[in-house]
DNA sequence: GTTTTTATTGAACACATTGTCTGTTATTGA
DNA sequence: TCAATAACAGACAATGTGTTCAATAAAAAC
């Protein structure tokens, strides 16, 4: 899956400049705010330059993106996985620490939309074969709500957390999210179900 | 509060136009791709009288939202007041589900992103005020990223709620709302306490 | 080390969008 | 009816986007 060929030199410091340059000014100004022209500028790099890499600036923050999608679907075979409605919090809250500006910076108050929608998505669904997975009553739709709602959660804790630059270690965020996402599950069984709530 | 003057018919005709044809475009393409002059062309408006009255979308947008600030502060001081973490969620619903073209403009998948934020805010702040004044341990910082957790997931819940059409009454959506926020904080104490988790 | 390949450059280009400003016209409220 | 004022069309500068091209620089291949 690894490139086969070892990237030209230029390309690679091309690349990294330009991304590097995107993530300081995205956390100084907002993703919204930063111009094409702001990134090239900052990275000294033409113009033609940046289009012969990127469509956009979206393709250029979505290229810095693999250790999220790395945190929710890497070693998925490994013994020690510790899955929490299919996620693994321990790792997720980890590497976004090990990445903490870009992460930041995609995800962030000021972060871009698309990427956040994106982890919604990837989030949501995971969620969500879990819980449809499971037992008791079928009523899909209103699991499916629960499932974005839940989705939101977490990923509105990891955005904040990110945002307020970790206070509270890794291990101690992920616990507590352990907590919020399965604390949340604990009643829902008394309203799904139809027959028992006669209100 | 309200105001003093009756509007002239020429103005009130223009803002309704002009708010209709914006909720029109953003449920047909999402917030962001909508142009001024989409919306001028729509509402068949001049564009200095577009100008005339809104500095750019997001004023016209956010001149609907006197129904979202109603439902969360409106008639504070009734005594039917059921509050959750300083929320009335059954006001909030009804509210929603009977303004539903607006507020799904407003916070659904293609909505402005700074509505959603606002309601989150303001969100955040009821839950955090009344989690901050809770007795037991003193950590603020982690109930705060609990408040913005849990704001998260309610603003999550009332958006797929309205993206996908209401797929349960105001009534249920706001139990199953209830059910959701109160469960998350079940499990915190043992979590959120230094000492009894030697981990 | 020379050659070949390829990335980078800068400048110009068409295009879209925004927000402002003008004098003129049409509608309104009294 | 008439004075006030909202709406109008249209032009405008300013900004940002994405493309193209020949010339240059740097890396890779030999």
């Amino acid at each position: 899956m690894t490139s086969s060929k070892p990237l030209d030199r230029r390309i690679q410091r091309t690349r990294k400049l330009l991304l590097d340059s995107l993530i300081e000014l995205v956390l100084e100004k907002g993703y919204e705010a930063v111009a094409v022209q702001d990134i090239i500028d900052r990275a000294n790099v033409g113009r033609s330059t940046f289009y012969a890499h990127f469509e956009n600036k979206e393709q250029l923050l979505f290229s810095g993106h693999g250790w999220l999608t790395e945190s929710l679907f890497g070693n998925r075979n490994e013994p020690s996985a510790d899955l929490t409605l299919g996620i693994n919090l321990g790792i997720l809250f980890q590497h976004a620490a090990d990445n903490h500006r870009l992460a930041k910076a995609m995800l962030g108050k000021k972060g871009g939309e698309l990427i956040i929608n994106h982890l919604h998505e990837l989030v949501y669904t995971s969620i969500n074969q879990t819980l449809q997975a499971n037992q008791s009553n079928q009523d899909t739709s209103a699991k499916r709500l629960v499932s974005q709602a839940i989705a939101s959660m977490l990923v509105g804790l990891l955005r904040s957390w990110l945002e307020a630059d970790l206070p509270l270690s890794p291990g101690k965020a992920s616990t507590l999210a352990r907590a919020l996402l399965l604390g949340s599950l604990a009643e829902l069984p008394t309203v799904l179900a139809p027959p028992s709530v006669p209100y």
